[in-house]
RNA sequence: GGACAGGUGGCAGAGUGGUUGAAUGCACCGGUCUUGAAAACCGGCGUGGGUGAAAGCCCACCGUGGGUUCGAAUCCCACCCUGUCCGCCA
């Protein structure tokens, strides 16, 4: 959602921000919209003002017992009624039109965003840890798992594609890497540890961005609600409809939960693997926070998921990712992708935005400046911290050993009762 | 799922269909008093939008959406939510 108050002061600047996203100018056709349903909103509360303040005449003629006076105003008011009806529709319509189109176009990206159409435009900010050197040729964790207790077969039989069964260590291999993410953000990392809703509103999911557009990249349960896509949904909307203390900011959350995604658009993408599933789990960083301590908060949320592959001893490198490949919420973006000596690539394992007021404008979530009268929106952050599906791929690629078995990182044995590598079956 | 009760400003809580955007109390802000504070007293104090250089003026909003009416917080309908009790249930 966007300010349409900003798009009338500089359109220009409007189109130019959309433009680096290959969107097409917009300010023009909201502008002369705005224009319209500002000239019929007009129209429509000077014929409301007219009848209310001959309903309030009718009353104090009654009053007085003025029945010759009410009844001659009353006539009057009926006339307007034939004119009013319509002109509210009108800007109704018209209101609907115009939160359409704001609502329906991207962020605007911030100017240190590079420019590009995809992935191949973005930059590597940088690099950390070594590359892992095998003496043997390292698997796919595709390959490599099925021994280890990572059942697609199973998966599919019950689900179809696209969905996982695990077994045995490889299953508490999963939960150890959850709770060790959880435990480290809601911990040294102060966030707060939530259970939020997995089953959410339309309003919720149109806060956060997912809707409209994106319907069909979710699941839809049969009374209507949504499966979150990612906690992000669920986290981010609790402070929906608020006015919150500038005191209370920054509120910081965190949760692990399963997220669920139709894959929709992704026909015949890692269709192998653990990688992209309809089903996976994932812990959440959401972050709100004043406008000025945005830039701040996002250095601190990608530090946050740093922290967690640096713990598990997973090479990797940060992207900045180009205004093409950006999500439409988002103003700016980080991806931490992983080393995966499987595949001999680096893949993206978490996702961190600055979405400015993109989404507190669609959620009305708002904080009032220490003495100040004003309102104004907060700012919305969010990222991985980490995908726990993809972590474990990582593990499994990065740990293993000639004769199939794996290592896990030390930081997860506390959570592995005892475990300190899982054998082939 | 069934039966009741209810949803009003930051909170609590009034509100015979007609100057009610809304009494009152608390909280909050400014002032008087005080060495300082408290208390007391005085004043201010919702959100969004339109218009205007500004002061101001106007419109909408009492869970949401419809309806009745010259006029709705108040009457009618539907939905949502909360509470209590009953049933079912991890």
């Amino acid at each position: 959602m966007h300010d349409i108050r900003q798009i009338r002061e500089n359109p220009a600047d409007f189109d130019a921000g959309l433009a680096r996203r290959g969107v097409a100018p917009a300010s023009a056709q909201i502008l002369a919209l705005d224009e319209q349903k500002r000239g019929v909103s007009t129209r429509m509360q000077e014929a409301q003002s007219r009848r209310n303040e001959a309903s309030k005449a009718i009353g104090q003629a009654m009053g007085k017992g003025d029945t010759d006076t009410a009844e001659a105003l009353k006539a009057e008011v009926a006339e307007l009624k034939q004119t009013l009806p319509a002109l509210e529709e009108e800007e109704r319509v018209l209101s609907q039109q115009l939160d359409g189109v704001l609502a329906a176009l991207p962020n605007i990206p911030l100017s240190e965003v590079p420019e590009g159409a995809d992935e191949d435009a973005n930059v590597e900010v940088s690099r950390w840890g070594d590359q892992p050197a095998f003496d043997f040729e390292p698997k796919e964790h595709a390959d490599l798992g099925p021994a280890l207790g990572l059942d697609f077969e199973t998966g599919a039989a019950i689900s179809g594609a696209r969905f996982t069964f695990l077994r045995g260590s490889m299953a508490r291999l999963h939960r150890a890497l959850g709770q060790f993410m959880l435990d480290r953000q809601s911990g040294e990392n102060g966030y707060t540890e939530c259970n939020p809703p997995l089953l959410v509103r339309d309003e919720a999911v149109y806060g956060t961005g997912q809707l409209p557009k994106f319907a069909e990249d979710l699941f839809q349960t049969t009374d209507g609600r949504w499966l979150i896509p990612t906690a992000e949904v669920s986290l981010t909307n609790a402070v929906r409809e608020q006015i919150l203390d500038e005191a209370a900011l920054p509120v910081r959350m965190t949760a692990l939960t399963p997220c669920f995604r139709s894959e929709a658009g992704a026909a015949g993408k890692d269709t192998r693997g653990f990688i992209r599933q309809h089903q996976f789990e994932k812990v959440e960083l959401v972050a709100v926070c004043k406008p000025e301590d945005a830039e701040a908060e996002h250095e601190r949320m990608v530090a946050a998921a740093e922290g967690i592959l640096q713990a598990l001893e997973l090479p990797y490198r940060k992207m900045l990712l180009c205004t093409g490949d950006m999500g439409a919420t988002a103003r700016k973006t980080f991806d931490l992708e992983v080393w995966l000596p499987g595949q001999g690539a680096y893949r993206e394992i978490s996702s961190i935005s600055q979405c400015g007021d993109y989404q507190a404008r669609r959620m009305n979530a708002r904080y009032r400046p220490e003495g100040e009268k004003r309102t104004a929106f907060v700012h919305t952050l969010n990222g991985s911290g980490l995908a726990v599906g993809r972590t474990l791929v990582a593990v499994l690629e990065n740990g293993q050993q000639a004769d199939g078995s794996v290592a896990i990182p030390a930081a997860l044995h506390p959570y592995m009762g005892g475990v300190t590598k899982l054998e082939p079956a």
